[in-house]
DNA sequence: CTGAAAGCGCTTACAG
DNA sequence: CTGAAAGCGCTTACAG
């Protein structure tokens, strides 16, 4: 007398559900199914539905997969999930959306891959499971090159065009976040607008400066003496260097920049140690900004950073719907792969920007 | 003369390759998939292999699944996991253990569950896709009502214990870390340690005051005194606020805490910033340790923070072998139900605790 | 309008 | 030792 909990109890199939309304599978399945171009009488389809009511019947996706070459299921294949902060959000946001359709998400986590070439390996598990399509999300690299599947099957990338222009992509709209945040900063005021810039090469770094830089010059305002790099990583300590060169490089106070926009939120914890060493309160004698929204920073620094979101979730949500249209056929893909999609990073108003207080 | 990528070209079956190598499916089915107790000539199993690998053939889980009653897929559902720090990190320990076996892991992202009860709905996509198990990532609860389904097939909780007793869980071992925090600082030469604690009621809260009270009560060292809660959320305001009650209360300076315990980092940040203030300098006048190893907190900090780690990896990957070995039918579940599994939660060592200054 | 039957791609008793 | 055949639970032309 073993405990038997875990074997199952004759899974009710659709055999039952017509056997208990007394029609055939066939009709079972086409109520079930709203099959269009089939009429069953409202009769017929009300005693199939209750049957299957009754018995509980849920349908085997599995053999409906079999049967239609269809899984309904996509993989998102994520490089090293856990060192990317908010790789939760790309995830929840694909949940969700293919939550919606009725699909369901595998994940595949993957390495940190230091080249550009996707291991055609890591989508063997879904390809096994006749994945319906793929979604890759990177952050490190521009370009990406992605293997045969990849071209044959719907996909889609997140953070990476694809070297050949014909897998659709997504990214963050860095640069129009940066220009956001140079308006914003010049709305309030602020002429000398610094920018504690990265050192590492992704493609995050260069759009934020572009952004940073090409509005200021737009209006005519040097930026060579307002941007220094970080000496390091693009960490705290980091922004605490480049801050203090930026504030403390024997400037005349009156000279010095009001505003400081950060590559991102952990530089911009440095800049607040760099400030509050100088004897500069935020915001009044420093407006500061950073990028990225990464939790808990924002809302742990004293005041709270102003910085710009990154659309994780939206990406996640906008792979899935795109993959959904590939799977169904509409959309041209191709024209999408050409150039990836540019999803807008907004600014979040938190506490520590505020107007100059030395009128010009 | 439409583009037609996307129409996948005869996909090679089993038949497909019994034909190559002119034997039966069966005898490819054995080969391929090792069945014990049949003896292929190794001729035979050579041809069958390179048949198999000439055509590319990659076996149709989908079909498989539907024939063994096994997807040899796992489930694991997360509730609001963009909200959760390290959810991540669960994630990526699940699906590196699902990978290991051959499983696959499907995600379902949940929202914040305010009661106790898990939502059937919720495992719909996963029953009806015939996932071999279940598991279940809450942070809010100390107990989890667990729908039917979790009870007839394998399934594992993380984060919290089911009411019932039934289904395996696992959890942090939150008030060993407490303590071993509470030793490594006695170790260090410090008695008058404080806590500054938190004033939300989640499991986490209870475990962490109780192993620090309890260790230094076991030392006969009072502790009435150097407990204070956050007076809001454990957010690094709140730190702020507990530090500044706990080091600035009047007490002579020789009578002062010399090591501060958090709740948690982001406590841990308000803490450094009231420390600064009251001119205290880190570690050498006040340690201070935290709990969670939060990124990007621990090496934002100057200097970087000392903090207790949570195994998030380590029971996501706990969950899919418990769970594997369930579907395997080994392993007792109902004694491992009974009591969840406690994983230890390691001190990371950084640069916030150092030996008091003040000799006693 | 409805149903019998084939078949999706596998695995696995069972017979030879 | 090897293979023919049934069957997992569905969907879908096709015939009636």
């Amino acid at each position: 007398m073993r405990t038997e909990r875990h074997v199952a109890r004759k899974q009710v199939g659709i055999r039952d559900v017509a056997a208990a309304a007394g029609v055939s599978v066939t009709t079972v399945s086409h109520v079930l199914n709203d099959t269009p171009h089939t009429r069953t009488s409202e009769q017929t389809r009300q005693r199939v539905r209750e049957a299957a009511a009754d018995l509980g019947y849920k349908p085997n996706r599995l053999a409906r997969g079999l049967r239609t070459q269809a899984s309904g299921m996509v993989g998102l294949i994520t490089e090293e999930i856990a060192t990317t902060p908010h790789a939760g959000r790309i995830i929840q946001g694909a949940q969700e959306a293919a939550a919606q359709r009725g699909l369901t998400l595998a994940i595949i986590n993957s390495d940190l891959n230091p080249d550009p070439d996707i291991d055609p390996q890591l989508l063997r598990a879904l390809t096994d499971r006749q994945a319906d399509g793929f979604i890759y999300a990177t952050v490190y690299h521009d370009e990406v090159v992605v293997p045969p599947e990849m071209h044959t099957s719907p996909a889609v990338l997140i953070g990476a065009r694809d070297g050949d222009g014909d897998v659709p992509s997504v990214i963050p709209d860095e640069k129009a976040g940066a220009v956001a945040v140079v308006d914003m900063l010049r709305a309030a005021g602020h002429t000398r607008i610094a920018f504690a810039a990265s050192s590492v090469d992704v493609p995050a770094t260069r759009g934020r400066v572009a952004g940073y830089r090409e509005r200021l010059a737009s209006e005519g305002i040097p930026t060579e003496r307002l941007i220094v790099e970080s000496p390091t990583e693009s960490e705290a300590a980091g922004g605490y260097a480049a801050a203090m060169a930026l504030l403390n490089d024997g400037t005349p106070i009156d000279e010095r920049p009001t505003a400081l926009f950060c590559y991102n939120d952990r530089m911009a914890m440095g800049a607040y140690r760099a400030a509050a060493e100088l004897g500069l309160s935020v915001p009044r004698d420093l407006s500061i900004v950073g990028f990225d929204d990464q939790a808990p920073i924002p809302y742990s620094l004293y005041p709270e950073l102003t910085t710009v979101a990154l659309p994780h979730y939206e990406m996640g949500a906008w792979a899935v719907e795109t993959l959904a249209a590939l799977v169904d056929g509409k959309g041209e893909h191709r024209l999408l792969g050409a150039h990836p999609t540019l999803l807008a990073c907004p600014i979040v108003h938190r506490g520590s920007v505020a107007s100059p207080v030395t009128a010009s």
